[in-house]
RNA sequence: GGGGUUAUAGCUCAGUUGGUCAGAGCGUUACGUUGACAUCGUAAAGGUCGAUGGUUCGAGCCCAUUUAACCCCACCA
């Protein structure tokens, strides 16, 4: 490919003409294909599949970010590298858009039946469920997207069923009634993960239930007076001597004159309130345990979407049990009367101001306590008792724990493996089932005929017992159910394929810290469960996106930040790279368009570097390694520090210290890449020296070559274009090769030399600074240098006239006069004098010398004190000791030259 | 109630196993357009690393106590 003409290149980067491009090819290519190698250790990920509901967020970019960072390093680094991609189907997500949409046509689900409604469900997939998918592209994820996967796809729905069967056979998965939370807006059951605890403002009601055999009231406290006309008991502890005299007493349930005993259990806590306690085993978990232990009665007094229920459900109920198709675990509903059909809100208000009138309500005392609610739509979870699918947690979460704690999973950063563990080794039984249409239905089939029930591979329409109709199960799973299984299902488990073989388990999982529990815990149990093996070997945890004050982004707030709109404006790469730089994994990211502002001119300045670079390469032809007999002092000490870079920076990413990495490559191209070493290339690029120039011209397309390899995981796209420009290159960079450092690049000496010459310039700068000299005035520079350093100096000429202004430099020996009327300062390489006449004022150069006098003379007292301290000298390294003891001799020597010229000046008033 | 995170320059944050008189970006101030880049350059100002005590030759980093903010988990009637 012939190099591009620099005319040609824009004086500005401008992203949004070759970001598509660019995609395009890398796409066409295969580049995103693993090449699959036997033998070779693959590095593999599996990507958080986003919901099919979604629109691109900033949050999905800080997700995809370390994942694409990663895998494009392996890739690069020669690993057979997969990424797989997916999208999740969002059984309640879905299913609310959806109704929502079908809401608009005056439709209901029910109007339809479940196969229309799914009909209805599947299209609005076609239409919508691309639509992430391609918003993801653009910011450069580079998955195999000819692996990409749906949870609901035929394979996948094969994965769930065999696993729904293999835990059923295993009696791990059973049926049962319940408590369970249920969400009366999304009229379904959900997880004890999926329930949010909200504070809330609220009420204590102490209230009066009369005692029938001694008539007298007991005061107890509620914080829902609206259960209490399920109320089946009163508990009291048996040790307390307050209500002795209550054992095997009742009580009359005010405005319904119920019956129920007063029973001794713990639960009561003597120190809590009036130590007596309401049981309402049908809502409220507690006191489901309670019942359960004293065999009472359930009452249910709550419908299914939130209403007090009524003759019609107490009727049904009726019919049920008498049909015997109902258990005894299911509670028996109330006709509540007057109360019927009153929203819970509602009935709460009614039954405080009847108890109120009764004279039953004691007084109200206003608290605020946590309350549960649905993580979909924050409605409060009312606890029911209900008959659903669970899987049984303590078989799965052992070894679950095993594996961290072998160390066979590592967290990063590794305090989410207490969060982690906390969780494991406390969780209760998986409620599964949910009351939708969207979904994996559940493989369970009823007789009515002989009352079986088969959980079964293929679906049946015979009862395999009697021969009878059977007839599926109504729920579909949890949609975490089929995200579980994401590492293998994706590579096409339970079929026994080459991916499967090759990639699990796979190398790294990273999410959000938000998922452990919904996600990633139920992975890695799933994992070990039906493949016998951890699904991945690191979890990689990030934070959340907020905003510039370090708030939630919410559409309420108004204050999040659009990812497709700022990659319209600054690229994707600047998005990338913000969301990345000095971001501490595990820790939250502040977002701004400011922020990303900053990085879109980063992206300008490596933009502008590498034309600078392209303008200078005229007739030149690359060898490829620049040798080191040519080399002028500034290319080596640009090559020792770009070794040190790619050392750094690959160690970084081997420790997953993305963000470390990050911050780096954003100091060293801009520093030393393009603030030194571009300005002292300038000098051999510009020069007669045909040789020199050459030599430069190599370091400067090896090294810009090697930054562009090792930015390229974070700025894919502009890597990948100015790779293309660049003489020597060969192919795409997103399939090059990670640079290496080269040991014989390792000028150390040279690059120590280099060093003592940026410090000349630095203090040069300085006193033209502070001495308000016209930048455009060029001045002698007049060295007296240490003796081993003056061929260093007089080879670095050119940039002590480029960069710190020099018409000439002049040489002293160590014992010749300083030059009068000077402006001096004084580094560890050499005294400089910067000839300035009228302007310099003898005074203020001595007030000047001073301070770094003092400075000077700050750092012999502390090397002194240090060495001075016999436990240093006894107890620390050699190698610290000396260096302490070089900087001992530097700072003495500091002190004597600034001291002495500091008399002289004094001399001259 | 249990667990965790954070506290470093005006703002946002780095600082990897304790050892170069504490770093960056933004902001501020002063200069500056000499053909890569004003989406830029040069220089400067600015911090007793939340507080107290301890371990150590040596602490921003380790330990204890403490203050403040935030987060997660938990069935507190």
């Amino acid at each position: 490919m012939e190099n591009m003409n620099t005319f040609e290149m824009a004086k500005v980067y401008a992203p949004k003409e070759m970001e598509e491009r660019i995609y395009k090819m890398w796409e066409e290519s295969g580049a995103f294909k693993p090449k699959m190698v036997k033998g070779k250790k693959p590095f593999t990920i599996v990507m958080p599949p986003p919901n099919i509901t979604g629109q691109l967020h900033v949050g999905h970019a800080l997700d995809e970010m370390p994942q694409d960072v990663l895998i494009r390093y392996h890739r690069m680094k020669g690993d057979p590298t997969l990424w797989v991609p997916g999208t999740d189907h969002a059984a309640i997500a879905t299913e609310v858009k959806v109704v929502e949409a079908l809401q608009k046509e005056g439709l209901t689900k029910k109007d339809l039946g479940r196969e229309k409604f799914l009909d209805r469900v599947w299209d609005w997939r076609k239409e919508y469920g691309g639509r992430i998918v391609q918003q993801l592209r653009k910011l450069g994820v580079s998955c195999d997207w000819s692996r990409e996967r749906f949870t609901m796809d035929a394979g996948l729905s094969k994965a769930v069923r065999e696993t729904f069967v293999n835990l059923y056979e295993k009696d791990l998965i059973y049926q049962g009634w319940r408590m369970i939370n249920w969400c009366p807006c999304c009229k379904t059951s959900i997880s004890d993960a999926e329930v949010e605890y909200e504070e809330q403002a609220g009420n204590f009601w102490h209230i009066l239930y009369p005692v029938k055999e001694t008539g007298e009231m007991i005061e107890l406290a509620t914080t829902r007076p609206e259960t209490m006309l399920g109320d089946t008991a009163v508990a009291i502890n048996a040790e307390d001597e307050r209500y002795k005299h209550l054992h095997g007493c009742h009580v009359i349930l005010p405005l319904i004159n119920r019956e129920i005993p007063i029973v001794l259990d713990e639960h009561a806590d003597m120190t809590k309130g009036t130590g007596v306690v309401k049981i309402t085993p049908a809502h409220d978990p507690n006191d489901y345990e309670v019942g359960k232990r004293h065999g009472l009665p359930m009452v249910r007094v709550f419908t299914y979407d939130g209403h007090m229920t009524g003759a019609a459900e107490a009727k049904e109920n009726a019919d049920l049990i008498a049909s015997g198709r109902a258990t005894k675990d299911e509670p028996v509903v109330l006709d509540c009367g007057k109360y019927a059909g009153m929203t819970t809100q509602e009935a709460r208000k009614a039954i405080v101001a009847d108890m109120t009138e009764l004279g039953c309500l004691k007084k109200v005392e206003p608290l605020t306590h946590e309350v549960g609610t649905c993580y979909r739509c924050h409605q409060t979870i009312e606890p029911m008792v209900s008959k659903q699918w669970f899987v049984k947690m303590e078989p799965l979460a052992k070894p679950a724990v095993q594996v961290v704690k072998e160390g066979k999973l590592r967290f990063i950063p590794d305090r989410f493996e207490k969060v982690y563990l906390n969780w494991m080794e406390n969780t209760r039984d998986w409620c599964i089932s949910r009351q939708l249409w969207w979904g994996h239905r559940i493989p369970a089939f009823y007789c009515d005929d002989c009352g079986s029930v088969h959980v079964t591979r293929e679906d049946i329409d015979k009862c395999p017992n009697c021969g009878g109709k059977v007839w599926q199960d109504e729920d579909v799973l949890d949609t975490w159910f089929s995200s579980a299984l994401w590492p293998f299902s994706t590579l096409g488990w339970p079929e026994k394929t080459e991916d499967l073989a090759y990639f699990y388990p796979n190398s790294v999982l990273s999410c959000g810290y938000d998922i452990i529990f919904f996600w990633l815990a139920r992975m890695v149990f799933s994992g070990l469960e039906q493949m016998g093996e951890c699904p991945f070997e690191v979890a990689l945890m990030h934070g959340l996106v907020r905003d510039a004050q370090g708030r939630k982004m919410s559409k309420s707030l108004g204050n999040g930040i659009d990812p497709l709109e700022v990659i319209e404006k600054y690229g994707a790469d600047a998005l990338r790279f913000s969301l990345e730089i000095g971001v501490a994994p595990g820790s939250d990211v502040r977002m701004s368009h400011e922020k990303i502002e900053t990085y879109r001119n980063f992206a300008n300045k490596i933009w502008n570097a590498s034309r600078f670079a392209l303008m200078n390469m005229q007739g030149f032809e690359p060898k490829g390694v620049p040798s080191a007999d040519k080399l002028a002092l500034s290319d080596k000490w640009m090559l020792k520090r770009f070794n040190d870079i790619v050392r750094e920076i690959t160690n970084n990413l081997e420790s997953f210290d993305l963000g470390m990495a990050a911050t780096n490559l954003y100091d060293f191209i801009w520093s030393n890449f393009c603030d030194w070493y571009i300005e002292m290339a300038k000098h051999e690029l510009n020069g007669d020296d045909p040789e020199a120039k050459n030599a430069a011209q190599e370091t400067l397309i090896y090294v810009l070559t090697g930054l562009l390899k090792l930015l390229h995981p974070y700025m894919p796209f502009i890597t990948e274009e100015l790779y293309s420009y660049l003489p020597g290159h060969e192919g795409m960079l997103i399939t090059s090769s990670w640079p290496a450092a080269n040991p014989e690049h390792d000028f150390t000496e040279d690059a120590e030399q280099m060093e003592a010459v940026m410090e000349i310039i630095r203090a040069a700068r300085n006193l033209r600074a502070e001495m308000k000299v016209n930048a455009s005035k060029r001045a002698t520079l007049i060295l007296k240098p240490a003796p081993a350093l003056e061929k260093a100096f007089r080879a670095a000429e050119g940039y002590f006239m480029r960069l710190a202004a020099a018409s000439n430099v002049e040489y002293l020996a160590p014992d010749a006069p300083n030059p009068e009327k000077s402006a001096s300062a004084v580094t560890p390489g050499a005294s400089l004098f910067i000839p300035l006449g009228e302007l310099v004022d003898v005074d203020k150069e001595i007030a000047r010398l001073n301070k770094d006098l003092k400075n000077a003379e700050g750092e012999v007292s502390r090397a002194e004190g240090k060495l001075n301290n016999q436990g240093f000298v006894a107890k620390a390294p050699a190698a610290l000791i000396e260096q302490e003891k070089a900087k001992l001799e530097k700072a003495k020597g500091l002190v004597l030259s600034i001291a002495e010229r500091i008399k002289e000046l004094e001399s001259l008033k």
